[in-house]
DNA sequence: CTATGGCACGGATT
DNA sequence: AATCCGTGCCATAG
């Protein structure tokens, strides 16, 4: 859709130049996965465009950058540990992950996101829930597994497995409901309202839950989703910045597709709920995923191959004449146009990584407590481009930490995580209920000066209850 | 009276 | 120019 905005102008009012700024933005402005589609649309429509098959390293089984050899395998083995790997990497099949029963990831490639516990998804969710099943579930249960789509959620209908099984839609409705309770939280929902509602529902049994949420949930999902703040505010007689908070929360607690994030951590005994996001646009990780390993870092530009013009295409243009090729040249241009702009998107994205890594490396190898206050606008600097710039290449993206937690990429500009990560360890340890001017004392005395309304902000950012509630909860039965 | 949450303002950031 | 964020002031609940 974004594309097809810029290649109005390309052919209206076109310098190219002017033509190539406006795409490359556009670009930049793509998620990995969003990119995928226009490669994808573009390469239906465009015939000077061809993907070259994917080279893949022999001794990795990742598939190789355009040109040069495996970046990861052609580093001399005497690096340090402190260096980082940077580069960027095409790849699809991260994007199609087939939940059916019996399929899995490549296996010569064992640094897949998902395959940490060497399990698929269905596997991994039914070694969860068989100590729960009854006999006679097992099979809807395995059915229901089988059927989930590349987001985890449910691709087929209750009657059908009602009817496959000759059972009543109750029975199926309850063993839906264990396996929606296992551990990608909201597994084999039916659709992305009902996915949220069940981690609602998980996460209130341990944690705060901030009000409104799961009737912004169940009962204005459309208004929700469509971010019409003032809206929602209206229809359930609430102020616009409780919304933004419920909005907040749910974007940093909820995930709305299941499968796609990352498994094994969403289930944390003391309510510390990880940040759970879709697919990744970068993911970084140590060589050979032992930590203390040096950093790789691989920023995924989606592609099918290498995208290239197809010299049969250039060959054939010879041939043409007269508005024939007028035409075809101008699809040349365009298919010319997006392999430079998808490069300067690679480019700027690298640099960008690189930026990233050496200021907030301490974050992300030992968590929230350590992220150095950072700006856009000091990036911007470094690097010598526009703020804008950065900013777009920041908007929507999200990044696959070492931990596998996945994170918006607009966290390495947060600036208040680190704050709110003290304070919350500072209520983990507390012995009393500390009250809001208490916390703040304390985050005095580690050196961080933030008024005390700032404090009682964080504590409802975080989930946390006031104080004189906090008491009864956690020292009632003491 | 104390602790907390709402609202609104101003400066920083995007 | 629009948005986000920290903060001060005030109302209110306990």
């Amino acid at each position: 859709m974004k594309l097809s905005h810029s290649q109005g102008q390309l052919q209206s009012q076109s310098p190219l130049i002017s033509a190539h700024i406006a795409q490359t933005m556009s670009l930049l402005y793509m998620t990995s996965a969003e990119l995928l589609q226009t490669i994808d649309v573009e390469l239906s429509k465009n015939p000077a465009l061809e993907v070259i098959p994917e080279r893949r390293c022999p001794m990795c089984g990742r598939r190789l950058p355009e040109n040069g050899p495996c970046p990861v395998c052609s580093q001399p083995k005497t690096m340090e540990p402190d260096e980082t790997i940077i580069f960027v990497s095409p790849r699809d099949d991260f994007y199609t992950y087939n939940g059916s029963a019996g399929s899995s990831y490549d296996t010569d490639r064992p640094e897949e996101p998902f395959s940490s516990e060497n399990l698929d998804l269905p596997t991994y969710v039914l070694s969860q829930v068989a100590p729960e099943l009854e006999k006679e579930e097992r099979p809807l249960a395995a059915m229901i597994l089988t059927n989930l789509d590349e987001d985890g959620f449910l691709a087929i209908e209750i009657r059908e497995i009602c009817r496959f099984h000759h059972v009543t839609p109750e029975k199926v409705e309850t063993v839906l409901k264990k396996i929606m309770r296992c551990d990608p939280l909201g597994v084999a929902a039916r659709s992305v309202q009902e996915a949220l509602l069940t981690q609602v529902e998980f996460l209130s049994e341990s944690t705060q839950v901030p009000e409104f949420v799961r009737r912004a949930i169940s009962e204005e999902f459309d208004l929700l989703s469509k971010h019409q703040y003032s809206e929602l505010a209206k229809k359930l007689g609430t102020s616009i910045q409780k919304i933004k908070l419920v909005s907040h929360y749910i974007s940093e607690n909820l995930n709305p597709f299941p499968a796609r994030a990352n498994w094994g951590n969403f289930r944390q005994p003391n309510g510390n709920t990880p940040d759970v996001f879709h697919q990744p646009d970068v993911m970084i990780y140590y060589l050979n995923n032992k930590p203390g390993n040096p950093l790789i870092i691989e920023i995924i530009t989606p592609s099918r191959g290498t995208l290239r013009l197809s010299p049969l295409f250039k060959k054939a243009l010879k041939e043409q004449t007269g508005e024939q090729q007028e035409e075809w040249k101008k699809d040349l241009d365009k298919a010319n146009l997006l392999i430079k702009c998808i490069q300067q998107r690679n480019n700027t994205m690298r640099q960008l990584m690189e930026q990233l890594a050496a200021i907030q490396k301490s974050y992300i190898i030992q968590g929230d407590v350590h992220l150095q206050s950072l700006t856009r606008a000091e990036i911007a600097d470094k690097l010598g481009v526009h703020e804008s710039t950065i900013s777009r290449a920041v908007a929507n993206k999200t990044v696959q930490l070492p931990n596998k937690k996945i994170i918006p990429m607009s966290t390495f500009f947060d600036r208040s995580l680190a704050v709110r990560a003290v304070l919350r360890s500072i209520i983990e340890n507390e012995s009393h209920a500390l009250n809001d001017t208490e916390i703040c004392a304390s985050l005095e005395e580690r050196g961080i000066n933030v008024a005390r309304r700032t404090v009682a902000k964080y504590r409802s950012m975080e989930g946390i209850l006031p104080a004189h509630l906090r008491k009864l909860e956690k020292f009632a039965t003491a």
